[in-house]
RNA sequence: GCCUGGGUGGCGGAAUUGGUAGACGCAAGGGACUUAAAAUCCCUCGGUCCUUGAGGCUGUGCGGGUUCAAUUCCCGCCCCAGGCACCA
């Protein structure tokens, strides 16, 4: 027994008890309720940091917990290994991307365990593995065959720096979103998921996932972008073709008085063929393929155009429209043609402005007349509709779907649904991913992998440098193959798949994580865990991960392989560890450690401190979780990250409040050992023991402390609060007089408070609460222990407080009794002294009573 | 611009359905112990006013409203964070 808290050997001397007897082993046990929880994992870069620390505590303490509460949990952990870092290092420090990844997973795994995570090592995932990926091979040859997997030759957007294709939701404001470089747009044969198959049930289900965060569904809806409205044909004139066009507001479609389309649109071409501005409009239409990007990401984009010299007629008016080729229509959106109506859309009217053209008005205002001649800006709001023949004074609104019927019976336009999302892109030209097991023959084209020759392995034997292009295609040996049609020569894909697919379906395979008979995934271990029932993670995966596991999960559906229509019950999101700047005015940002005392330790010159940030290498306000585990141990670390601030909001770093929390477990740990001698043989609380008014007092507090850190854990993951509740009661055990050594049913209810705070921390600091557990006496480990209950009886107070309050504001204070009823409160109320003082010369007009809380007197 | 969140002491944050605003922790100040320091333990700690009290007023971004009672509900506005954005 130890008389100083020795997080060390204490946390190393459990960690490897619970390696070696497996504790956090899990089998399928159909006699029990199942949990599966999952954090998402990581990529093994190296190190772990602050995010996966945090991350990963809170995931345990909910695991722990319910292990506690009788649940079977899948607490599993393994590695998103394939990606770019990995052949960076190799082309950086000559080192195989493999090797790279491995020691970083075997460094990390170390890390992992020091912290105390009661993961199920033994279930351990690495994507990076033949017997991983080889399964995603055959889901992606069964896509192939359903048409779910296609090549097309399509722009693509390609960060130069990455030297790879992105997806379009992989672009964040035009950079690329894991360098930040610009991208740019290349034209390649790539391969795409068809996730449009899906995109209907992808929608709906985002109201049927009342477990997930209202902001993370809302993004995943603006992602899809779904809209009704109508494809509308314009006949050209001069010609027997028709440009179509999609529009949501058919409404405004008597004010249409010209026709925009996309510069990059090959109707642009074909309408210029011949005309006497041709060569005006190629010049522009190669100006504005150059400048999109710059365009788009721009704020003040100036609207340009150019007349095509051709016309249409609006088909309900049958008015000419002028076509204009433009900079501000997207050719991939809708059919790249918008029929503009410069009275109602801003930007039709300020072009309608620049090039002088006609406008009508179609809808009017409630409360003012609108006027082609003066009007400043376009009238987007609601209103009566005018010049739109039959449907004049109709509801514009209301109007929507007249106007489609009438044009549906017309033959002039059918209702339509337009999508913002496009097909997955998954093809990249890089080397350490999983291979795509397609063959192309001369003869026979396409050719899949035949399935008994997966898995494609990944070659080893690769040159990596700097030069860019794809590695696989330089390698002869891996791309010289015969067709398994024709068996003549044939060439293999070198294109691999986005990590995206990866981490698209570990979930499914730490279910079964050594099944090795097709598909991979054992259908009953399956069914027994999935779906996730609690997923955490950060809140930068609201829509790339999340949606493409969501897809994922309904293709393995649809294929046979999983019951479950989508893969994650509960969802919360973390928010990001920061931390404020340091920096010396001459050699830039400082990391904590070379700035101590606030001096640069170069220089010696004052440090300016900076905004608080995520915690980030390049801004160098990290803190380094090895350094925490050495200085405080890893059950201090574990407090702090769960005091801070409730999961769900972002952590802000203090030096000060993790000392807060290593003398929180000190002081926990002083007055446990300072009552063990004396505690040690007490037999517990039976009931019916006459206990004096402070052992009255802390037993309550005890039951108190259950039910609030319960309700904390179970409803609200608040671990902040749940630890406030222990602390206070371990505040309380100080404020109580210690009982004398003879005085047992006194000393029993120290017993049960200190017994109950290692308890309720057991799931917050598994190390310091079984060590404690140990020096009470118990052979059992607390890890097999259930969570305790409280008592309804115990917890509940003898007297309460009621405040007294006189037109609403604070007066005085009365104790009774907890079952006084509510006509002797009022009189008791009444009846205080300063109540008396303050009602003199007052008439009351009202008495309110609110049963355990208080009194208002209402006065005139 | 649109869609989500959010705004509470010197700081991180509490306040579960409208009912004592500021739990718990940090920082700060004071005291005890000590030759001294560290550690530890105890006390004070939103602002303001005076008549210094078991005191008054005020206070949850700002302005209104509903209510006996509003951090909580309603209306309008300001600010911050995240997401989306020439989407027809």
């Amino acid at each position: 027994m130890n008389a100083k808290y020795e997080p060390h050997q204490i946390e190393e001397k459990w960690q490897k008890k619970w390696e070696t007897e497996k504790t956090y082993q899990v089998t399928e046990d159909k006699t029990k309720q199942k949990y599966y929880l999952l954090e998402m994992f990581p990529y093994p870069s190296g190190k772990i940091h602050i995010g996966h620390v945090r991350n990963y505590t809170i995931g345990d303490v909910v695991a722990r917990y319910k292990r506690m509460k009788g649940f079977n949990v899948l607490h599993p952990m393994g590695w998103d290994s394939f990606g770019l870092p990995a052949e960076n290092a190799a082309i950086e420090h000559k080192i195989h991307p493999s090797k790279w990844t491995n020691e970083n997973i075997n460094h990390m795994k170390k890390q992992l365990k020091r912290m105390g995570f009661s993961y199920d090592w033994d279930r351990e995932v690495s994507t990076c593995e033949p017997k991983y990926y080889r399964w995603e091979q055959l889901f992606f040859i069964w896509m192939y065959e359903k048409g779910l997997a296609y090549k097309k030759r399509s722009m693509v957007n390609f960060c130069s720096k990455c030297d790879t294709v992105l997806a379009n939701e992989q672009v964040e404001g035009g950079a690329c979103w894991r360098c930040g470089t610009e991208v740019t747009e290349k034209i390649l044969e790539q391969w795409f998921f068809k996730i449009t198959s899906y995109i209907d049930e992808l929608l709906e289900y985002c109201d049927k996932l009342p477990g997930w965060p209202e902001r993370v569904l809302t993004m995943q809806k603006n992602w899809i972008g779904k809209s009704y409205g109508c494809e509308i044909s314009f006949p050209l004139v001069g010609s027997k073709e028709a440009i179509k066009v999609f529009t949501t507001r058919q409404d405004t479609i008597f004010g249409a008085t010209f026709m925009l389309v996309a510069a990059e649109h090959p109707l642009v071409m074909e309408l210029a063929k011949g005309k006497s501005v041709e060569k005006d409009v190629e010049r522009f239409v190669e100006k504005v393929k150059k400048q999109d990007k710059l365009m788009r990401t721009s704020e003040y984009y100036d609207k340009e155009g150019l007349f095509l010299e051709s016309y249409c007629l609006n088909p309900v008016t049958g008015k000419q429209m002028p076509i204009f080729a433009t900079n501000f229509v997207l050719a991939e959106y809708g059919t790249g043609c918008v029929m503009a109506v410069p009275t109602h859309d801003q930007r039709d009217f300020e072009f309608a402005k620049k090039f002088n053209l006609p406008m009508i008005v179609v809808i009017q205002p409630p409360n003012k007349t609108l006027n082609v001649e003066t009007m400043k800006e376009a009238y987007v709001d609601e209103g009566i509709l005018v010049h739109s023949g039959p449907f004049d004074g109709m509801e514009n609104m209301k109007a929507l779907d007249a106007i489609a019927d009438y044009l549906e019976s017309q033959g002039k336009g059918k209702r339509t649904i337009q999508y913002r999302l496009r097909d997955w892109g998954i093809s990249r030209q890089r080397y350490w991913g999983a291979p795509i097991p397609m063959i192309n023959c001369d003869k026979c084209g396409i050719v899949p992998v035949p399935e008994k020759d997966l898995p494609v392995l990944l070659p080893e034997d690769i040159v990596l440098s700097a030069g860019g292009g794809s590695p696989l295609a330089a390698l002869q040996s891996f791309v010289e193959t015969i067709c398994p049609k024709c068996g003549g020569k044939a060439a293999r894909e070198t294109d691999t798949m986005d990590t995206f697919v990866e981490s698209s379906w570990y979930f499914d395979r730490f279910c079964s994580p050594h099944c090795d008979t097709k598909p991979g995934l054992d259908r009953q271990a399956l069914d027994y865990w999935m779906p996730v029932d609690q997923y955490i993670g950060g809140i930068e995966h609201a829509i790339l991960h999340l949606l493409y596991s969501r897809f994922y999960t309904k293709l393995l559906r649809d294929f046979g392989i999983i019951g479950v229509d989508e893969p994650f019950v509960n969802l919360l999101t973390q928010g990001m560890v920061c931390k404020e700047t340091m920096k010396c005015p001459e050699h830039g940002y400082l990391f904590p450690e070379q700035a101590a005392d606030g001096k640069c330790h170069r220089c010696g010159k004052d440090v300016i401190i900076g905004k608080t940030e995520k915690m980030s290498k390049s801004l160098k306000n990290v803190i380094d979780p090895d350094y925490l585990i050495k200085t405080y141990g890893a059950d201090t670390a574990r407090v702090f990250c769960l005091f801070a601030a409730p999961p769900e909001k972002d952590l802000e770093w203090s030096d000060q409040g993790v000392d807060g929390s290593f003398r929180f477990l000190n002081r926990t740990w002083r007055i446990f050992m300072d009552y063990i001698e004396d505690i040690k043989n007490v037999a517990p609380l039976a009931g019916g023991e006459t206990l004096s008014d402070d052992g009255k007092n802390l037993r309550r507090k005890t039951h108190q402390t259950i039910r609030k850190v319960t309700i904390d854990i179970e409803d609200r993951f608040h671990f902040n609060t749940a630890i406030s509740a222990i602390m206070e009661l371990i505040n309380a055990l100080y404020a109580t007089p210690r009982p004398a050594a003879t005085d047992k049913p006194g000393l029993a209810v120290i017993r049960e408070a200190l017994e109950t705070a290692i308890i309720l921390l057991a799931p917050i600091v598994p190390h310091f609460a079984e060590e404690l557990w140990e020096v009470l006496g118990h052979e059992k480990p607390l890890s097999g222990i259930g969570w305790p209950s409280f008592d309804k009886t115990i917890a509940s107070e003898e007297e309460i407080t009621i405040v007294l309050q006189i037109n609403g504001k604070l007066r005085s204070r009365i104790t009774v009794a907890v079952d006084e009823d509510e006509e002797s409160v009022k009189a008791a109320a009444l009846a205080d002294e300063k109540i008396i003082a303050l009602l003199a010369g007052k008439n009351v007009v009202k008495v309110i009573y609110v049963p355990k809380k208080l009194v208002n007197i209402v006065v005139k």
